[in-house]
DNA sequence: CCGCATCCTCATGGATACTG
DNA sequence: CAGTATCCATGAGGATGCGG
């Protein structure tokens, strides 16, 4: 663990235990899910594996996360506690903030259809749910996420089946810019394929229908 | 700068410009007032000063903040930009999950009444404004702070003068606890001195009178 | 394979002294 | 006052090894 700051001020002590590089892109990952040590491996292209197992130690150690053992495998799996889950908020607002350090799209970095799950929520999050229930996928990569409407706002998370109003198939910065409803990427905005009722995906994303 | 962790995600990008060690402290230094290089230097113990240094030129850069000339004395002052001080709302969530760690008070570390600017604002944002208006004083070392109630919540700044309706003296782990409404300081809660209306200040913290 | 541990190199951070 | 310059300790990143 790097040095404390040595200060009362929540803060330097927050700093003082997610602060370290890697740690909060490690938390980024567990609230997408709890995850092995291989797929966290994957999640976080660039870090090495000794600086994966000290962070994941600390964490650990601090009550950011836990290790699970699963019943059927016996694997390892790596959890948020409740109070690292805590972290969604500012880590939300840190995502937000980032606008306008993402309108310029991906150019050579990673990118991982996952990491769209928390900026979609933080992006939508406070909009008025549409009108009428609808339940619309988003298609990057090879990956499936839902958004489904609620009374307190629209959820996302990993399509698991179930009943799609409309299938959504874009780009990681083309999904980020109609979540956000402001991105203009370039003003120069790539074609978005829809499949299945375009209505209610425009729903969604509460844009008037042409 | 550190090296960039090269991926198309909000949180990593966000992570790029402030993730570095000091600088989300220099952003808290710079949202309780702007402030010149030696301000900064002393309210940040332990920060060397080619660091700082580094740090303000790389946030700058950025356009997190910027440095401005004062008309009078010609003193360089640093300030955020209109960008920076949207990281208010991430600094808040931080402040807010840590908590937990402020309950066993502050031990050997530095304190500068003036950190508890923000938390203050943080853990009180949302609670109900008090019935009636009031305007409350918190004393820590030789500050003294403003809470005043609004139609939209509770405001907190330095005091600038004006009629206060009451006092409250105490330090800053006492502040903390009772803006936070939930700490109990190991249920060993320090003695509060309060000048001035009691009924004022429980008003503010909404306590039942006893 | 998975889940680390070790080793090595080099960039970064920290402390202090110094300067326009 | 507002930084530079310097030296040294530490941490990051990459490659590789190794037991289960």
């Amino acid at each position: 663990m790097s040095r404390s700051y040595g200060q009362y001020c929540g803060l330097a002590r927050a700093l003082d235990v997610v602060g370290d590089r890697w740690n909060l892109l490690i938390v980024r990952q567990l609230l997408i899910a709890p995850a092995r040590y291989r797929e966290l491996l994957d999640g976080l292209p660039g870090v090495a594996t000794n600086l994966l197992t000290d962070r994941l130690r600390e964490l650990e150690t601090a009550g950011v996360i836990e290790r699970r053992l699963a019943e059927d495998d016996n694997a390892v799996r790596y959890a948020l506690t409740t109070w690292g889950a805590g972290l969604r908020e500012p880590i939300e607002g840190l995502i937000r903030w980032s606008t306008p350090l993402m309108v310029c799209g991906p150019g050579e970095d990673h990118f991982r259809a996952e990491w769209l799950v928390l900026p979609l929520r933080a992006l939508l999050d406070g909009r008025p749910p549409p009108r009428r229930s609808v339940s619309v996928g988003i298609a990057v990569e090879d990956r499936l996420f839902q958004l489904r409407s609620t009374r307190s706002g629209i959820e996302v998370h990993p399509h698991e089946g179930g009943e799609l109003d409309a299938v959504l198939r874009a780009d990681g910065a083309v999904v980020l810019g109609l979540a956000a409803g402001v991105l203009d990427l370039d003003g120069a905005p790539r074609p978005v394929e829809i499949e299945g009722d375009e209505a209610a995906v425009r729903a969604i994303f509460d844009a008037p229908a042409p």
